[in-house]
DNA sequence: TGTCTAATTGACACTCAGTGCCAGACGGTC
DNA sequence: GACCGTCTGGCACTGAGTGTCAATTAGACA
């Protein structure tokens, strides 16, 4: 007797083996010349059976990033409160590390994701997103609120200065490819903001 | 006898009215439920024809946002050169005023670009471009290339902070109706991220 | 004025993403 | 076996965006 049901769990295997199949199509003739149909072929189901297990086509790449703004929001929970705030969120973007044995998949995907507007599209809603979930953390983190109502907007511009470094530092490194450590690159762009602020 | 010849005068008449005709229905109905054809046939024109003129639904909103990062680019080049780089960058983007009697219907269209997803994913692509374009001259006032070859990332990550601000100040002015000066909601977002690394 | 030429246009057909609907298949339960 | 909820495939549809082509239009030039 497993946790989970067996229903989910057959689905959540079909969501897996269709999201491989669709990779391994975008990575041999490009997202954009792959279409919903090829993905359902190659899948052994239909057209209509796939929209069941992705809304959109830029799902198969991006949806596993859906989550990573909860996890970072629970990562910033856990620095220490007297860490200063820039320091705190290099901290928590800087566990995005690069899976030792996927690098060159990775490396792959991002060159996808960064070539195809559509796709970089749906990557910069994401980061909206991950600006959302860390809100809360970030603004518990800042003064306290002179009053004018504008705490939102101090955490957002934080929040979203963070993940601009984060969005740069990816970009270079999948321009290098790969060739400088993804920390690194990220400590440089955190740096220069506070260079550059200073 | 015009500078212009009179093709792309009368062509960017066409554009003009197009567009005004497209804004009307959008603020109307909402972005999403007018399609094209509700466009070329208010218009007079074809649905073909549209398409002419803007290559997508999108543009009709976001085309006058094209040429903002180039301008942007060049009120940079026009501050001081002693002026500090943050300081700069506050004050090019500080540019973008609210055009006097044209904050209600600012307001209208912002109110519907935050809430139109499609419309939303293009005005960040747009961020980019003002970030490709804004980077040289940033560049060139940041202090000299250590040699590692990363002064490029670092002058992105202090643009795409800048216009982070500007994406988090822009947000905060539509959801408080214009309430608060778009230009004081800038100053506290730069500020923010001024204090925050500090 | 008339003719030549190049840009513009509308119409048609097409691809592709995404959605609504429905009838049938499938697995688990009693 | 009958019942029930879920998943599935097939079908039709909308709506964006593109390629093509013949017809039209307006400017240029004689």
């Amino acid at each position: 007797m497993s946790s989970e049901s067996l229903w989910s769990r057959t689905r959540r295997a079909a969501f897996a083996e269709i999201a491989e199949v669709a990779m391994e199509l975008f990575l041999e003739k490009g997202f954009e010349a792959t279409t919903i149909d090829d993905i359902a072929a190659a899948a052994g189901i239909s057209r209509r059976s796939f929209f069941r297990y992705f809304g959109t086509k830029e799902d198969v790449v991006l949806g596993n990033l859906a989550g990573e703004g909860a996890r970072a929001a629970a990562a910033l929970a856990e620095r220490p409160d007297d860490e200063p705030l820039w320091t705190a969120l290099l901290n928590v973007v800087a566990l995005i590390d690069e899976a030792p044995g996927e690098r060159e998949r990775l490396l792959k995907i991002s060159e996808m994701m960064y070539g195809t507007p559509s796709l970089r599209a749906r990557s910069l809603e994401k980061h909206l997103q991950w600006q959302a979930d860390l809100l809360p953390e970030v603004k518990r983190r800042l003064p306290a609120d002179p009053g004018d109502g504008l705490a939102d907007l101090r955490a957002a511009a934080v929040v979203a200065g963070a993940i601009a470094c984060l969005d740069a530092a990816g970009e270079t490194w999948t321009r290098q490819k790969g060739a400088v450590p993804l920390r690194e690159l990220l400590k440089v762009a955190f740096d220069s903001i506070g260079h550059a602020v200073g």
